[in-house]
RNA sequence: GGGCGGCUAGCUCAGUUGGUAGAGCGACCGCCUUACACGCGGUAGGUCAUAGGUUCGAGUCCUAUGCCGCCCACCA
């Protein structure tokens, strides 16, 4: 036997090992030795265990947090694999529409000065499309640093050509359905980003602002207060509570106006979403420029003219404000109130804005033609395994959310987050789903253009083609040779992530794949995307397939720096996990991200921390230095079933090994990793090297004891390094190399303890 | 405004059905002992946020309070 260097080196083992893994063919369920017992008969077909991997954003590499991710993914596809499972982990990236264009259209301002019209849509796409497939590459690069066991030959892209498809084709079922209409509808528009973002992608920031009070005109008999003055030129009614005392009289009643150039027509009308406690107890109604004033207006059966343009700038009026950013705007309109001696108050008020998360825009409220997935329409669903929903029977998508996690379904992890979660569909409106930009999956709707011109057909009757057409390709009208024009709109990120569970295995194709893989076992990410993706899958799986697309969600908290702040690139605080590998080895990053992490709690994670994980691994190195030297195996055959105890050591150690491999595997089952990590660690440590190792240097000695003594080591190590697998799986795969002998190839296959130790 | 989570050793956190408080890092003292100084042996350090309650027994269950954090909604 060779001798081992005396401390362990990550760096120069890591490679190597990821590409005999690799070349084995194991991280592929068609390669696992447990796949091709059962095509010969020898054992029963095992069961799937699958896992789809949360497609890391294209935009750029990867950080902590899709390093948890990795690792706590891992850790659960290797265990089961041991177990004889077939195991598939699919991984693949996220084309992230948005955030990818707003990247390269930044990268591109800062280097050539060109903005996307300059480039035209052809060639900002190939662009993006050469900035994204670089990117994918650095990606799938950094999965494997961190010793990922996925299956490579399945890798899959929201955007490539499989998953195209099963965009267009649940879009035109679902507008076939009714569950997709395009509406006109306030929406909110982002001035920065040029696009209409969901209500999910805005975050609310704290801000002082003014609160004004003023008349429109002399004459006019109430009072109002507003924030935004400078919309009041899109007013036309103004609301008061049906109880409020106060304005009885002028219920009904309509003024015409001259509001700083602008002619106004207000009608008083009652509402109750008028509090009368606030400000005046009277709402200036802006339908056009304000969710809550639309469906005032929508109420009363008001117009909503749009004052506002798409950049933010004022439509209306003479020189004073016409052609204006509502910021100066507002300063105009102040100065002529006050010359007119209109403003009657004015007062501090903290205020939450709405911004675009991606961009940091202030969000205008505009109305827009967009498309929309309703989410309370009822609808036949086809072919239903979901609980409490039989085939044939009406159901809307608000319910199927519901219904999967209410009915026990699927299982949250941690269980509170189930409450979050029905808060959330319980208050959800239709999503808007159409995006003014052009990296994604452009909608698949062509309209006529010029409309279709109605003419006489065959047997004299008017033919005339649908102006607008819904197909998984382009169409020819049968009536003329106009041509159709595709939707130049793009699909929101999420309508793409939402099919993940099933477009990954080839649907709308009924493939193989997707008959043995779905519904998936376990859903693990960030507690941060529950709403955006969790419940998005949830509802489309459940409108594909009448199934859930998971069993299990399993929800990690945040990754944070010592200090607890969440690692950004502004603060410059970020730990690169690369780094961190090439630095302690990527056993010890997954060790420190993982021991004392517990589901749906933030984490924080630092150098000391994970150093401290890179010395286990060296200690583990050690412990089978010595054991190894100890053992040459021409002395005796080693055997795989558990030794006799001779010595009081040899009665405990075992005891606690046997006591050790069941709680992990106990833990495992139930899909807690942190406990079993850190008590393999403690047992390695505290128990196996400080006390056992130590007791045999004297049973070494001993001519009655000898030879059991290397047989407990022996025994002890191979358990050792099949339970410390799927948490650290090079040492422990570099180590079970030199071991004289074993059950299996490789590490990765060995069979998992469990199955040996007579429990 | 509504909801959720946290408050345990100097720091970061575990503590799985209630049964005499744990780990890592750090600190201090002593060791280059032939597996490991990425190490070994030892020491110090906690009224488990506060106040009640249930129980033979509570960090663990219940109630209230305080502080910190997060999520959602949003008053114009």
């Amino acid at each position: 036997m060779e001798e081992l260097p005396k401390a362990y080196n990550p760096r120069e083992t890591e490679q190597r090992i990821y590409k005999l893994w690799e070349e084995s063919g194991f991280f592929s369920p068609e390669g696992l030795p447990c796949v091709a017992l059962a095509k010969r008969g020898k054992i029963p077909e095992p069961k799937p265990f699958t896992i789809m991997m949360p497609p890391p954003n294209a935009t750029g590499i990867l950080h902590m947090g899709h390093a948890l991710m990795l690792t706590l993914e891992d850790i659960m596809i290797r265990y089961r694999r041991m177990r004889g499972f077939k195991t598939l982990w699919l991984p693949g990236t996220d084309h992230a529409a948005i955030a990818t264009q707003a990247v390269v259209e930044k990268e591109i301002y800062k280097k050539e000065g060109k903005n996307r019209h300059d480039l035209g849509r052809e060639e900002l796409l190939r662009r993006i499309d050469e900035f994204v497939s670089q990117s994918r590459k650095t990606i799938q690069k950094q999965i494997r640093v961190m010793g990922a066991s996925c299956d490579w030959s399945r890798e899959a892209f929201t955007l490539d050509e499989k998953r195209s498809l099963a965009v267009r084709t649940i879009f035109k079922q679902m507008y076939d359905d009714g569950l997709i209409y395009r509406g006109n509808r306030i929406v909110n528009w982002d001035p920065k980003g040029q696009t209409t973002i969901s209500d999910d992608e805005i975050v609310y920031e704290e801000r002082k602002t003014k609160l004004y009070t003023f008349r429109y005109a002399k004459d006019f008999p109430i009072a109002i207060s507003t924030t935004r003055p400078e919309t009041k030129v899109g007013d036309t009614a103004v609301a008061v509570h049906p109880d409020d005392k106060r304005y009885q009289q002028y219920i009904g009643k309509e003024y015409n106006l001259d509001f700083c150039g602008v002619p106004l027509n207000i009608k008083i009308v009652a509402d109750p979403a008028a509090d009368p406690e606030f400000g005046t107890g009277a709402v200036g109604v802006t339908p056009a420029h304000s969710m809550t004033d639309w469906e005032i207006a929508k109420r009363h059966n008001l117009s909503a003219p749009q004052v506002i343009s798409e950049y933010a700038r004022i439509l209306v009026g003479d020189e004073r404000i016409r052609g204006k950013k509502t910021s100066e705007a507002r300063e105009e309109i102040i100065n002529w109130l006050k010359e007119n001696n209109l403003l009657e108050k004015e007062e501090e008020v903290t205020q939450n804005i709405a911004t675009a998360e991606r961009t940091g825009g202030i969000i205008e409220p505009l109305p827009k033609l967009q498309w929309f997935v309703n989410v309370n329409t009822k609808f036949k669903i086809k072919n239903s395994k979901l609980k409490g929903l039989q085939s044939g029977s009406e159901t809307t998508l608000k319910d199927i959310m519901r219904n999967a996690v209410a009915s026990g379904q699927i299982k949250i992890i941690p269980d509170h987050f189930a409450k979050t979660y029905f808060h959330w569909v319980d208050n959800l409106r239709d999503w808007c789903i159409s995006r003014q930009i052009w990296y994604g999956h452009q909608i698949p709707v062509w309209y006529h253009e010029p409309k279709c011109i109605p003419r006489t057909g065959h047997e004299g009757d008017i033919v005339k083609c649908k102006d607008t057409i819904v197909a998984a390709a382009a169409p020819k009208c049968e009536f003329c040779d106009a041509k159709f024009i595709q939707d130049p709109d793009t699909l929101d990120t999420w309508f793409s992530s939402g099919l993940w569970t099933f477009s990954t295995l080839g649907w709308p194709e009924k493939t193989k794949d997707l008959e043995a893989y779905h519904p998936t076992d376990i859903l693990e990410t960030g507690y941060e995307i529950l709403f955006f993706w969790v419940a998005r899958m949830i509802m489309m799986s459940g409108y594909a397939l009448g199934d859930i697309p998971f069993r299990d969600v399993y929800l990690h908290g945040t990754v944070r720096d010592a200090k607890g702040r969440k690692m950004s690139k502004s603060l410059g605080n970020g730990i690169d996990p690369i780094d961190v590998a090439e630095k302690f080895g990527a056993d010890a990053a997954r060790m420190a991200l993982v021991v004392g992490n517990t589901p749906g709690t933030d984490t924080r994670i630092w150098e000391d921390k994970i150093k401290a994980y890179k010395h286990f691994a060296n200690k583990l190195w050690n412990i089978s230095r010595y054991i190894l030297m100890n053992t040459p195996i021409s002395n005796f055959k080693f055997q795989i079933s558990k030794p006799q105890s001779i010595t009081d050591a040899d009665k405990d150690i075992l005891a606690k090994l046997e006591a050790l491999v069941k709680s992990v595997t106990d833990n495992l089952d139930r899909h807690i990793i942190h406990e079993p990590a850190n008590q393999i660690y403690q047992f390695v440590w505290h128990e196996f090297a400080d006390i056992y190792i130590e007791k045999s240097k004297v049973q070494l000695q001993d001519v009655q004891q000898k030879e059991n003594t290397q047989k407990i080591l022996l025994y002890c190590l191979n358990t050792i390094l099949r339970l410390l697998h799927p948490f650290a799986p090079f040492v422990t795969e570099e180590i079970y190399r030199q071991l004289p002998q074993k059950e299996a190839e490789l590490l990765v296959v060995a069979p998992w303890p469990f199955q040996h130790s007579g429990l």
